[in-house]
Order: C-alpha cells, then sequence, then structure tokens
DNA sequence: ATAAAATTACTGCTATAGCGGTAATAATAA
DNA sequence: TTATTATTACCGCTATAGCAGTAATTTTAT
C-alpha cells in the first residue's frame, strides 16, 4: 500500500477496458509515450496528465489525512 | 466532492502544521514556486512534486475505481 | 498606528517532461 | 511456422515546469 504502484493498476485498467496505450493516450489527450511512464511508474509526470488517464480509466483519486477533515 | 480543491487541503494542513510555504518547500524539497502553485490547484506540477509535499503533511493518497481491485 | 512576517505575483533562466517518429522486441493471431 | 499487433525503447526537438530572486501586497503582530 505504502509502495503500491500505480502503473500495474493502471495497465491493468487499460487491458480490462481493451485499450490500447495508444487509444488510451489519444483519448486522454497526452502522448503514447507518457502512457509508458505512467504505466511503468514514473513519477515525474504531470499531475494533469496523470489525472487525465485516470478520468478516461475512471479510476478516482482520494486523499485522507489523520486530521478530521469537515470540508 | 468531486471538483474538491486540493490546494485549500495542502494549504490547511500546512497551516496546522505551523509552516509557512517556504518552510513546507524546504521539507519536501522543492521550491516555494511550486507549493505556491499547487495551493492554488495548478494542475500542471510534477506528481513527485505533488507526492513529495503530501507526505510532509501526512496526506495519503488513494486510487479507486469500480472494479474489484485486491490491493 | 508602525513593524515584521507571510503570501502573492512577476521575471528571466535552466532543466526536463512531453512529444512524434522510428525501431526493436514481445505478444497474439492466422 | 509466418503475419499482425502491441509493447518497449531510444532519439532529437520543443514547450514549459521549476527555480531563485525580487518586489508588491496582505496579514499578523507589537
Amino acid at each position: 500500500m505504502s509502495d503500491f504502484n500505480l502503473g500495474s493498476m493502471v495497465k491493468d485498467h487499460r487491458k480490462r477496458a481493451g485499450l490500447t496505450q495508444l487509444e488510451l493516450a489519444n483519448l486522454a489527450g497526452i502522448g503514447k509515450t507518457t502512457v509508458f511512464d505512467i504505466e511503468k511508474d514514473k513519477e515525474t509526470v504531470r499531475w494533469s496528465n496523470l489525472l487525465a488517464v485516470l478520468q478516461v480509466l475512471n479510476i478516482a483519486v482520494e486523499f485522507k489525512s489523520p486530521l478530521a477533515e469537515n470540508v
């Protein structure tokens, strides 16, 4: 969990969606190289690009902290 | 919650930790400008830089999808 | 009030992420 | 097997995130 790798999750979801890296890249509006990088757990990718990929794959992001957060 | 802004969460946690933007930047090993950008919800920041800030503030990130994922 | 600290904003410069193109493997299908 | 598709890998080039420095503005003290 601490070092759970996002890359394999993305790859798994992409496969399940029946998409190639290129197709996912086009849907997310980014380059194929970046999709490849994300699946390789490259962390220097842009947050916006990662978000775009996650949205296409219907993966939600949640931020949690020990502090009570009444937003 | 769909478009909850991460920036204010970061800012709130930073304040609670009694840190200035500069101090947080130093602790995270990034520039003060980037901390400012993150709090302004700039999404083109690097994932690695965002992660560094979240770690300092003890904010965890979780990825969720409708597909059963046994992490 | 004035002073000090913090935040916001802007400016060049540098480093590098992102990109398409290409090529080489690897996996899948015929 | 061979052919097709997908993935991985590498290459220059370009765009821009990140940076320190600075200054203006805002906030928080005294």
